[in-house]
DNA sequence: GATGCTTCGTTATGTTATAACATGGACGAG
DNA sequence: CTCGTCCATGTTATAACATAACGAAGCATC
């Protein structure tokens, strides 16, 4: 038999996935880190969940793969993807998105930059966006008020383009 | 012996939380709901707290005058007391503020302001922020998504003016 | 005093996240 | 080689946060 047949036994995720996934290892391995078989098969279902999903529904689905996976697995995975800046966590859903900041960012993992998210309340999509005036006009609020920003959280929830017919 | 002896019997709180109390019931009424002795006792926790209390936190509290209370007491009157704009939840804490949005404000219940949030991480201090600049910016970026807010949650951490020793 | 509504009590359960400690593999120092 | 160290993972248990479901008590209104 031909070993390339389906490839569905190497490749559990589709072809434009893997790619990603392929990036990412890449990104991994240049700082040092390594993103395991585990981290990896986390940040697929990620990158391939229609919505968004919460820890437990990974968890849920990467018991295909690990019949034993518990709660920490997941949590360790996600905590590392999000280091990497891999991934965003949703606090408003308690969900993670894949980061769709350019992959080939030269920022390295310290890269921490700063998004915005606007969820659909109805499809349930989240778009990230950079957006600088946004970024700017809370610099100069903080600073106003003597508060040096480490971290944002910025979700809006509401409707998108698609479902305001 | 003078019935106003000492005032802790009748007032559990400080004067000054008590005066806060006293105009919301008011604004309670004026929109026809009521701030029962349970929502103000809440409420009143919130305000006297030194730092944002969580769900389980201000349930532990109140037991001092409801010895039964469950969860769901507890999460009734914040459902209560966040519909009519006394308090916010942030997100990132589980935990709740007071709403220093201007007590008079003649917005009603509904006013649903938009508001930002400034979490200092070493001293827990949250201080809202009601910033024009940062609503337009957000409005702007969205409009350029097709995408129609209904609701925010910008939520910053980092060091307050105080902690920045 | 019957009706309808809001509020609250009570029990149970669902959901999200972490603590704590044990195991095993990779890799360089000695 | 083999010891020690680091990193990643396994495993069990529990903490922390939130809601479902149902019934009873209060209160207004007729
Ligand atoms: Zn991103
Ligand atoms: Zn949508
Ligand atoms: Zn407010
Ligand atoms: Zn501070």
């Amino acid at each position: 038999m031909d070993k390339h047949q389906s490839g569905t036994t190497d490749a559990p995720f589709p072809a434009a996935i893997e790619a990603r996934l392929e990036q990412a290892e890449q990104a991994c391995f240049t700082r040092g880190t390594r993103l395991t078989e585990t981290r990896r098969q986390v940040l697929g279902l990620i990158l391939a969940a229609p919505k968004p999903p919460g820890a437990y529904d990974l968890l849920e689905q990467l018991r295909v793969w690990h019949r034993n996976a518990a709660p920490p697995t997941i949590y360790r995975a996600l905590d590392f993807l999000t280091e990497q800046g891999l991934i965003h966590k949703i606090e408003r859903l308690s969900a993670f998105v894949p980061c769709t900041h350019r992959l080939n960012c030269d920022h390295g993992a310290e890269c921490g930059h700063r998004a915005q998210f606007l969820i659909c309340r109805v499809c349930g999509h989240v778009r990230e966006l950079e957006d600088l005036d946004i970024e700017i006009a809370l610099s100069r609020a903080a600073q106003a008020q003597g508060f040096r920003i480490e971290l944002t959280t910025i979700e809006v929830e509401g409707l998108c383009a698609a479902c305001r017919s």
